[in-house]
RNA sequence: GGGUGGGUAGCUCAGUGGGAGAGCGCUGCCCUUACAAGGCAGUGGUCGGGGGUUCAAAUCCCUCCCCACCCA
């Protein structure tokens, strides 16, 4: 498809080209058919009034990765993808833009109004997930679902019934969270804590009939909120509470209000709390909600629904609850019944959705009992049939499971699930069914004086049933015999409660079985600046889409797996994009040069394989430290440590194969077989295919291992590997004992779907063998560490001199010489047996710097001037080395741990001290000879 | 107030009993024919404070300080 590789990587070209081929291929789509283990993932459903967001990015992202990972390694692999009908939030939107066209939609009526959201979620609903295909994401979009798909609302029906039946949802009144904005109960979930800034107001309250209370005609009650005494009942003491024990049958006037109400003793009264006494609002406060049902209390109602003071508030009426506060502290003020005002930090509720303070509201709603649900919920995880990633989530999960109460799941809007009860007005019987019909006459009566709940169900009540509702429950489908459970189910903290807990209650309910085996949460995103979550409204926003623009997919996908690390935060700036572009930018040169260098390389040649003469260390060593990679990097994504996995690779292909091994098979490529002799020729040809051999076998595997993380880059080059090489014939071994699995990799059409890198085709080496080319680049390190500290211009080659008591460590540096002249530059370069003659070097120029590694002593020529550079860098050399003798010294002059310490730890120590008092013993030498 | 996670290089973070690491940043030298979105080399840390256990502590224990998030 692709001829050569680009001079300039361009990511957006090819993306775009990719993306598309892959899905006119196919590739997507599962098949519920076929043979063998399924690996699954049902997406989070974003809203479909979202746009993609870095949160987004990362959830998706790392879904993907697993989804291609799992793919190429031979599952049957299902990526759900869909939306949520998010009903708060959409209905506002769409609510939003009706006033903007002077419309309400209590006056265009629930159809038209419904009519018109559809309309909007037609235009805007599959944004999202075009952006998930401009991420890359594999997902089935043929299987793509909705939550208020006719299928998926007939499950939330049937499993709002069964419920019913068993007495597991039930109706009635009690104090749920309002939202006087959007004038719909919220779930206690749905309601989110903010320290704010307040006040507590003492106020009097006078005593009835006379009495008095340690000389004083009143009492005093301190509040948070004095606007709710409008609704106040009581006031409420601890029974224990000496202080107050004479006003015990007594009665106090509530001002403003002139209601005569009663002291009550109750044990939930704190006595060390203000003054010990409280006033009880049972319509407008939870705790006083339970103490007015303990006392019998009268529960009076001040409120509108949307937040002001209806006619129990007396000359308030009418008022907002903000402005009440207000004119009731003047009042009160006025009437000398102020005690005082003090500064109250405290946790305000306000709505997730609409960020309008939440009030404590007494109204007739729906509810899920909860207990029943939880027990199996939490065996499930104990047992670890559901196994949190971060294993630390489980308490977070455990802790919230075993304080919960039941679930208030009726919301007062239009768009969603409408509860589907239809009271007769004749019996008050509730017809409740799942079938999508209308009921025209009530089951028990039969009267058609029927009317169905108004009201819909919580979002959440149909996202809890997304596991199997997608899947085509509760038909017993092929895809839920396939799919179900799903394997990983990937999310943030935040919607554990939300979310997860409630899948998994209903996935035990109603699959009998877990809806998902691993629940990996990743982290949040925020702000490296501001050091905060991203949000619009704090203008620290990081765009998805413009990251791809600006930088290519690749990079953006690699970037946030990069920084996925576990249990941590997720800080995120613009510069950590542009590090992860120059990575695609060095992918793509090398495999630039790789092309550009095995232009005569055939599939003939690949065939044939490795020519054993010809195998030189550095091959060896590049293909064992891939194969080591493959193994660790695979590992990585089992444990979810995406960040892992990106590290891994990126030091294997910056580190190791760009940085030294195509530097060190320079040298064969570039060589002109124009030797002597023909065998030299032959010899010289031998060398360079091997090398060119392994280019490519290596950048073949990369493209591989890389692609779940980067997709797109590694699909281009590996296509231009194939247009050129995939007629190598499959199951072909690649010479004796290397089998690369390159033809069986090329036998696939596209890397998206070649199977996954398998170490086991890659020789590795003895750790003898690798120890020696480390000590190889070591040495050349250390000849480049003396040019730069030395200043020697890199063009000007310096004479060095090797000298190693070890016959076959110098036999071996000797053999590598071709290495130092051309990653060192070294000019004339010779070997002495003996450490002391390294000083021989010398005599070229006048005097030689000297390093040691290990039992080799490396001595470079240089001019005169440099003579005291080199003392100073001789004594520094020294102290380093002196201090790090000393410390060995010191560990092994100790008794105790010679003793106790473990053997090996004690070699290791004993080692330590040698090498270094060799080195000392060296560089001591060196610079009394340049001190004469 | 309760709970959880965390404090390691300028920044973001690995490292969970045996010589302090990575990426980015920064400094110096270099347009060396894959890549200047680059190469080579380097600088940089009382591992939050204090105490303890141990032959040995960034790592285990205690305590204090600070930060973040969740819950009430």
């Amino acid at each position: 498809m692709t001829e050569t590789l680009s001079k300039q990587y361009d990511p957006s070209e090819l993306e775009a080209r990719w993306y598309r081929a892959w899905d006119d291929r196919g590739y997507f789509k599962a098949d519920a058919d076929r043979e063998g283990e399924s690996y699954t993932i049902v997406i989070p459903p974003p809203n479909i009034t979202g746009v993609l967001h870095m949160g987004h990015a990362l959830n998706n992202t790392l879904q993907d990765v697993l989804i291609r990972w799992k793919r190429m390694q031979g599952f049957n692999v299902l990526w759900l993808p869909g939306t949520d009908h998010a009903g708060i939030a959409t209905q506002n939107r769409v609510e939003q833009e009706l006033r903007a066209e002077g419309l309400d939609r209590r006056e265009m009526g629930r159809e038209a109004f419904l009519d018109r959201v559809w309309g909007w979620r037609d235009k805007y609903g599959g944004i999202i997930l075009e952006q998930l295909r401009k991420m890359g994401c594999s997902c089935d979009w043929s299987r793509t679902r909705f939550t208020l798909d006719e299928g998926l609302s007939h499950a939330v029906r049937l499993v709002f019934k069964r419920l019913y039946d068993e007495g597991l949802i039930y109706r009635g009144t009690y104090m749920v969270n309002w939202c006087p904005k959007d004038q719909t109960a919220l779930s206690d979930d749905e309601v989110e804590y903010e320290q704010v800034q307040g006040h507590l107001w003492h106020i009097r309250y006078p005593l009835a009939d006379g009495a008095t209370v340690g000389g004083k005609d009143h009492i005093v009650v301190a509040t948070t909120r004095p606007e709710t005494m409008l609704g106040d009942t009581a006031v409420a003491m601890n029974p224990n509470d000496a202080r107050y024990a004479c006003l015990r049958g007594k009665a106090c006037i509530l001002p403003l209000m002139d209601r005569r109400m009663p002291f009550i003793e109750d044990d939930h009264v704190d006595p060390e709390f203000g003054t010990g006494l409280v006033k009880v609002t049972p319509a407008h406060d939870p705790n006083d909600y339970e103490m007015g049902k303990r006392h019998s209390l009268e529960t009076i109602n001040i409120l509108h629904p949307d937040g002001r003071i209806n006619a129990n508030g007396g000359a308030y009426e009418g008022l907002d609850r903000f402005e009440a506060r207000k004119r009731v502290v003047a009042d009160l003020e006025a009437a000398g019944l102020l005690e005082k005002v003090e500064d109250h930090v405290h946790q305000v509720g306000h709505s997730y959705r609409s960020h309008a303070i939440v009030e404590p509201y007494v109204s007739e709603q729906w509810f899920v009992s909860m207990r029943p649900l939880v027990e199996p919920a939490l065996r499930a995880v104990e047992e670890g049939r559901v196994r949190f990633v971060p294993k630390s989530w489980e308490n977070t999960y455990f802790h919230w499971m075993r304080n919960v109460r039941d679930w208030c799941i009726s919301r007062q809007l239009w768009w969603g699930h409408q509860i589907p009860v239809w009271y007769c007005h004749d019996c008050n019987h509730m017809t409740v069914i799942a079938h999508d019909e209308k009921v025209e006459r009530c089951e028990k009566c039969g009267s058609g004086n029927v009317r169905q709940d108004e009201d819909v169900l919580d979002t959440w009540f149909s996202s809890a049933l997304w596991p199997f509702s997608t899947m085509g429950w509760p038909e017993p489908t092929q895809d839920l015999k396939a799919f179900y459970p799903t394997s990983a189910l990937l999310t943030a903290h935040e919607i554990i409660f939300f979310w997860v807990a409630r899948m998994i209650m209903m996935g035990l309910k109603f699959m009998d079985d877990v809806p998902f085996r691993d629940v990996y949460i990743h982290p949040m995103v925020f702000d490296e600046k501001t050091k905060k979550k991203m949000s619009k409204s704090l203008g620290n926003i990081i765009d998805p889409i413009e990251m791809i623009e600006k930088y290519g997919t690749d990079a953006m996908r690699m970037t946030v797996c990069a920084y996925a690390v576990k249990g941590s935060n997720l800080y995120l700036s613009e510069e950590r994009f542009a590090g992860y572009r120059n990575f695609m930018n060095k992918i793509w040169n090398s495999a630039r040069f790789v092309a550009m260098n095995t232009e005569d390389l055939t599939v003939a040649d690949l065939e044939r394989g490795l020519d054993p003469a010809g195998v030189r260390i550095e091959d060896r060593w590049i293909l064992d430290a891939f194969a080591r990679t493959v193994r660790t990097a695979t590992q990585s994504l089992a444990d979810y440590e995406f960040d892992q996995f990106v590290h891994h690779v990126y030091h294997f292909v910056w580190g190791e194969y760009c940085d030294w091994y195509l530097e060190l098979a320079k040298g064969r490529l570039y060589s002109k077989d124009d030797g002597a002799d023909e065998s030299a020729r032959d010899s010289e040809r031998a060398a360079r295919r091997n090398a060119q051999i392994v280019l490519v076998t290596v950048l073949e595997g990369l493209c591989r291992l890389t692609h779940p993380v980067i997709p797109f880059i590694a699909e281009e080059i590996w296509q231009s590997l194939r247009d050129r090489y995939g007629a190598v014939a499959k199951g072909k071994a690649m010479g004796p004992g290397d089998a690369f699995g390159l033809g069986d990799a090329f036998a696939a059409e596209s890397v998206m779907v070649a199977p996954w890198p398998d170490p086991a085709l890659f020789a590795e080496m003895s750790d003898e063998e690798r120890a020696r080319m480390e000590m190889l680049m070591e040495s050349i390190r250390a000849v480049r560490k003396i040019r730069s500290e030395m200043t020697v211009p890199p063009s000007e080659p310096v004479d060095v001199r090797i000298a190693d008591e070890d016959a076959g460590r110098l036999e071996f540096l000797r053999s590598q010489a071709h290495h130092f002249e051309a990653l060192a530059r070294t000019g004339s370069l010779s070997f002495a047996s003996r450490a002391e003659d390294g000083g021989d070097a010398a005599t070229t120029q006048g005097f030689a710097s000297t390093a040691v590694v290990g039992s080799t002593t490396i001595s470079v020529a240089l001019p005169p001037a440099l003579l005291e550079a080199e003392r100073d860098r001789l004594r520094k050399e020294i102290e380093k080395t002196r201090s790090l003798a000393d410390r060995a010294r010191a560990k092994l002059s100790n008794a105790s741990f010679v003793e106790r310490a473990p053997e090996k730890v004690v070699a290791t120590e004993r080692d330590r001290l040698d090498t270094a008092e060799r080195q000392l013993a060296v560089l001591t030498a060196r610079l009394a000879e340049l001190e004469k």
